[in-house]
Order: C-alpha cells, then structure tokens, then sequence
DNA sequence: GGAAAGATCCCT
DNA sequence: GGGATCTTTCCC
C-alpha cells in the first residue's frame, strides 16, 4: 500500500464557498480518506464527481429543505449522505452558501489506500471496487450516520496533497442516472491515458 | 396509511 | 438491457 502523502491537509473553508459546478472539477485528484477504529484506512483519489445546484430540478434539494436532505442546506464542507433505490448509499461534499443547497456527487475514487479493508467490504473488486456512487460507499463504510458530517476530521476527510489532474485529462459531460435537467453538463471525469493507471 | 419514484448495482 | 429491492416523501 502507497504511504499517503505527508503533506496532505484539508482544503481551506473558502473552498466550499464555490458554486458545485465550480468545485466539484476541483475536487478531482482529491484524497477521500476513511478511518475506521483500530487505525485502518480506506481512500483513494476523486476520479468522477457531478455537481447540483440550487433551481437545479434533478437536485435533491430543488423541493426545499426536509428531514433527509437537511445537510445540503448546511455550511458547505460537509457530508450529505443518502440512501439509493433503498438499498446503496451516496456521498455528497456540500458546497455554496449556507441555505443555498448546492452538492456535488462523488461518483467514484481510484482506490488507493486500505485496498484489504475495502475489498472486504465488497463482493466485487478490481476495477468494480469503486467505480459507482454506492460502490465507493460500501467500500469505505459510508452510511447515514456520517450525514452532516464536517469532513475536515477524521472519520472522513478530503484532503488536499496539490494533486491536480492536467485540463486536458479532464472530461465534462451530462449528468448520469437522472430524469431532469437531463442536458447540464455537470459531470466531471478525471480520465488519464492508461499508462499512468497502477494495477 | 398507502402509493410512487428513485443522483444504483449486478447479472444476462 | 432489465430486474431486484426498500427507503423517503408526498398525498389522501
């Protein structure tokens, strides 16, 4: 397992202060670190993230605030964390202003650190560890209890170490799996030439 | 109290 | 490409 980087540390609270779309291209090549007690981790890089926004109708939050969705209007910087199809759960980094409801969905992460504790939370590996928003979940042992969560602490970071994708690598499309504001292209992806990919 | 939709996953 | 599966929300 790589050693994380030593200079790793979250991001600055302004961060969070910017509209999803804008941050949520940022946040690829981010660390997404899990502690578990013990002192096991799990985490890797942010590869795939969609950004919702405020008057935003595919947005959990286009209704206005109610008991589960609640952490979408608090300060950005936190986890807004929702269960899907009853049955997976996705992890959100809330952004914007408080009262806004702006998130941006982490889609998927390349697995890096803790690939033992992950798998084992997984029926399926490789390249189907954390290729999905509910996969990511169930490999890093995110549930509701971490909604609201401020993600400058342990047991969930994000954590910034200067990783930045190159522009270039990064591919902007519409969104997936949703049935309105079908056409926004507030997906990004971080997708390198495969080369630079470790098996 | 019931019904319907849903930011998915996995197998065929 | 389609079925599984169940929570949350909304409406009566």
């Amino acid at each position: 397992m790589d050693p994380l980087p030593e200079q790793a540390m979250p991001l600055a609270a302004a961060f969070f202060l910017s509209p999803p779309e804008e941050a949520a291209p940022l946040l690829l090549g981010k660390i997404l670190l899990r502690t578990f007690p013990g002192g096991r981790l799990a985490g890797g890089r942010i590869t795939e993230v969609e950004a919702y926004g405020p008057e935003d109708p595919a947005s959990h939050s286009f209704k206005g605030p109610t008991r589960g969705n609640r952490p979408m209007f608090g300060p950005g910087g936190t986890a807004y964390v929702y269960i899907s199809y009853g049955i997976h759960h996705c992890f959100n980094v809330v952004t914007g202003f408080p009262g806004e409801g702006s998130a941006v969905l982490i889609r998927g992460i390349e697995a890096l650190w803790g690939l033992e504790e992950m798998t084992s939370r997984r029926a399926s590996g490789g390249k189907n560890l954390c290729n999905g928003p509910g996969k990511l979940c169930q490999a890093l042992g995110i549930d509701k209890s971490l909604n609201g969560h401020d993600l400058s602490v342990p047991p969930l970071q994000i954590l910034d170490d200067r990783c930045c994708p190159e522009p270039a690598h990064i591919i902007q499309t519409p969104r997936i799996g949703i049935t309105k504001a079908v056409e926004i292209p507030w997906r990004f992806l971080w997708k390198r030439p495969l080369e630079d990919f470790k098996f």
